[in-house]
DNA sequence: GTCTATACTTGGATAGAC
DNA sequence: GTCTATCCAAGTATAGAC
């Protein structure tokens, strides 16, 4: 049952020679859809940069869109790893729209949701990428649905904005916000929405405990 | 100084053959950026798609690139002379989120949406396009921006979220939602966003005026 | 001035070397 | 099993025909 070729260190699965250029490809298709959006990600550019043979897109993953989704995949698991924990704990509606900045910031600045909407956009060009898209982002958009579920559930604004639309609404809004920042080279815009909305749920508190500034 | 050519029909400036092959490209172009995406509209698709040889795209318009511009060019100033007249007139918060929906719904059917996502999105593919797209619908988001200034200028709502960062999460907002709604293949959830909006602007309404049921 | 046939470039994919 | 050299298709662009 001897694996094959190189028998020197056949420790890793998979040969660990195997492993590294699997994960410098995913690490340079992420780099080339940032840096040069789904039109730009070719086998070619990733390759290069990822400093190995552009055929090796296709030995390891059939084709540049697999290699793309598997990119998307580590995005995914990296994103849930961190925020995953983070979920739990009932806040008020500023502390969920601190979390919800907190979120923004780190994610527009790791370039996850240029990722996203990249690979978005670019389903639209590519037939069957949609359902792959879709599949893969779900847990992104149940992410926040809990978030807020578990939030705002018991607050009167839950009662005529159902958790489910409202994430639908969050997550759109942070891949269109995303799209205007980089349109434009700017985020202060976006940024700025969030102090706008941070005083209005303030405000919200307010008007629900009209007359109760303490009570531990 | 006879023009050249053809003495035939010297009527329309530029020959209307001219005219003609460049409206169908521009139309065909419309058409594949909805159908195809950025990445799918390429000068041999359009071209196919208008009935005319492939080169013609480069005569007439340069490049792809300059093509896909011009058709930008001519959804944007369709939308604003079709909405442009319609931004008159002062409006309830509630009847703000009715032009709103009205609008949303007919650009979404009309694709102008898409347009707009997959230039965007496109952008950070090809060099140089993204001050071209913005500059082009920067009419689009300053509509946004009057429409809500126009109408909620005086509101206590403009006082803790300016129209200006108002304008630019809405036109975020849309993008987004014609993002989603084009990845699920379906606009309900989308849609049914602005029945919640609804509700919410008119309690803000109930809520300014607190017992005036009728002042005609 | 308008259009077509052709040249050139880039990208996806595989047959075959190691 | 891993990788490279090579092939083929698609895309942009232009030289030259009408």
């Amino acid at each position: 049952m001897a694996k094959s070729g190189a028998p020197s260190r056949a420790t890793s699965r998979g040969s660990d020679r195997s492993e590294q250029t699997r994960s410098s490809l995913i690490e340079a298709a992420l780099w080339a859809l940032k840096e040069h959006g789904y039109g730009g990600a070719s086998a070619r550019v990733i390759a290069e940069r990822a400093g190995v043979n552009q055929g090796l897109v296709f030995y390891h993953f059939g084709s540049v869109v697999n290699l793309l989704l598997a990119a998307l995949d580590n995005v995914s698991t990296e994103r849930l790893r961190i925020y995953g924990s983070v979920t739990t704990g009932s806040k008020s509606p500023r502390e969920l729209v601190d979390f919800a900045e907190d979120i923004f910031r780190n994610d527009l600045e790791a370039g996850y949701i240029t990722v996203l909407a990249q690979m978005i956009a670019g389903a639209s060009s590519t037939p069957g990428l949609g359902t792959e898209v879709a599949a893969r982002i779900a847990p992104w958009r149940e992410f926040a649905r809990t978030a807020i579920e578990t939030n705002l559930g018991g607050s009167p604004l839950s009662e005529v904005l159902p958790a489910a639309d409202a994430a639908h609404a969050v997550v759109a809004l942070y891949l269109g916000l995303e799209m205007l920042s980089h349109l434009d080279g700017e985020s202060a815009p976006a940024l700025a929405l969030f102090d706008h909305a941070k005083r209005l749920a303030a405000l919200l508190e307010a008007m629900s405990n009209p007359a109760i500034p303490k009570e531990s």
